[in-house]
DNA sequence: TCACGTCTCTACCATTTGGTAGACAAATCT
DNA sequence: AGATTTGTCTACCAAATGGTAGAGACGTGA
């Protein structure tokens, strides 16, 4: 374990290709092209292709956590801007990893283990968004209406904006920085809109 | 040609499958087996995997635009109905076909000329509903924003909300028709509120 | 009856897939 | 120095994949 190297490099290279090419489509021997190494070193370092996907999907939790846990503490009492930061911070890996959100996405094409793998992963954060809301919502701070649907809708709509630039093509957006920040603010603003207490 | 009925039972089990479990874990065999014909009986029908897949693609998009368009056309003269009634247009193959959204959104994960093949296909659609949009949006009657952006965001809610069922289940919700009802509920309760003008 | 077009089948094939076995080199330990 | 562990490789394999070739069943029109 000493040299983590190689396995870093498989684990970073198989988020790419599976988050953007999706799951089904993406083999071994695509993947160690990609590292440029040989299909069985990836084999050596991960005990077959489901474990891989089980380590992979690992690190994106991780990666994901990280900024959204960062988020939730950051700015000041006021739940708009703190959702506001939430959106920010996952709308981040859009931009700076497209895979991730992608991979994220792909766990509905897997099989039952490695749903209820991810998911383990991912409760603790779902949970917290889900209180919040609520507590918010009560005091009349947010709309109210069911939050853990509302927490899904969020979702939904922050992740499709990052995962189907191809969809976001076809509404005319053009896929470059300053289309990317547009998209950003109007995706801030859409979700502000959607929050507001009445 | 004179009996279509096989062609139509691949069509539709093709799009079954391809939009559930994704169109790269899909192989002529299992779309065979689940029509009840061998892998031979469908390449004579269409002529490879990938004229298959285009082909699903425009059955899939035909079977959208229909229901879109006379959603569009239905109901009064108030926009955020209009918008609502495309919305539950739209919701509607999520619950009685939910491979639909699904094979849509694999769009993202497929070359160049599928990709250009379906655009084609929906670019009237997309329009019409952009030029709606800007035109209420200057008469005020909707929250002022982009409305090209404004039309991909809203496809991206619905659509994260009718293919990603797993991840909604992470954030609580059940999966049966209560749940459903409950989900269009908020959805329609959700976009409504992003689209106020303020 | 015979020829013909339609439709589905069996029999293959080359390629790609995930995975196993084990050789070989470099580093590390005793 | 010799033994052992670590990491990557070459050489395979059985199964599955998309696709080709062509046989046979079936109905229809002349």
């Amino acid at each position: 374990m000493v040299n983590g190297s190689t396995r870093i490099r498989i684990l970073e290279t198989a988020l790419d290709l599976l988050g953007t090419r999706g799951v089904g489509t993406v083999s071994l021997d695509d993947i160690a092209d990609a590292v440029g190494v040989r299909k069985q070193t990836i084999l050596y370092w991960f005990k077959s292709r489901s474990g891989l996907i089980d380590a992979v999907l690992d690190h994106a939790a991780d990666e994901l956590l990280v900024v959204v846990e960062a988020a939730i503490r950051s700015r000041g009492d006021e739940p708009l801007d703190r959702v506001d930061a939430v959106v920010c911070a996952v709308f981040r890996p859009v931009v700076r990893r497209p895979a991730l959100l992608g991979l994220i996405r792909e766990v509905t094409r897997l099989d039952e283990s490695h749903i209820n793998h991810l998911r383990g992963r991912l409760s603790a954060v779902v949970e917290r968004c889900v209180s919040y809301l609520t507590s918010e919502m009560e005091k009349g701070r947010l709309r109210t209406c069911d939050p853990m649907v509302l927490a899904g809708l969020l979702y939904s709509t922050v992740s499709g904006t990052g995962t189907e630039p191809i969809v976001l093509e076809t509404f005319g957006w053009e896929p470059n920085a300053a289309g990317l920040r547009q998209v950003r603010r109007e995706l801030r603003g859409f979700v502000r809109a959607a929050l507001q207490p009445n």
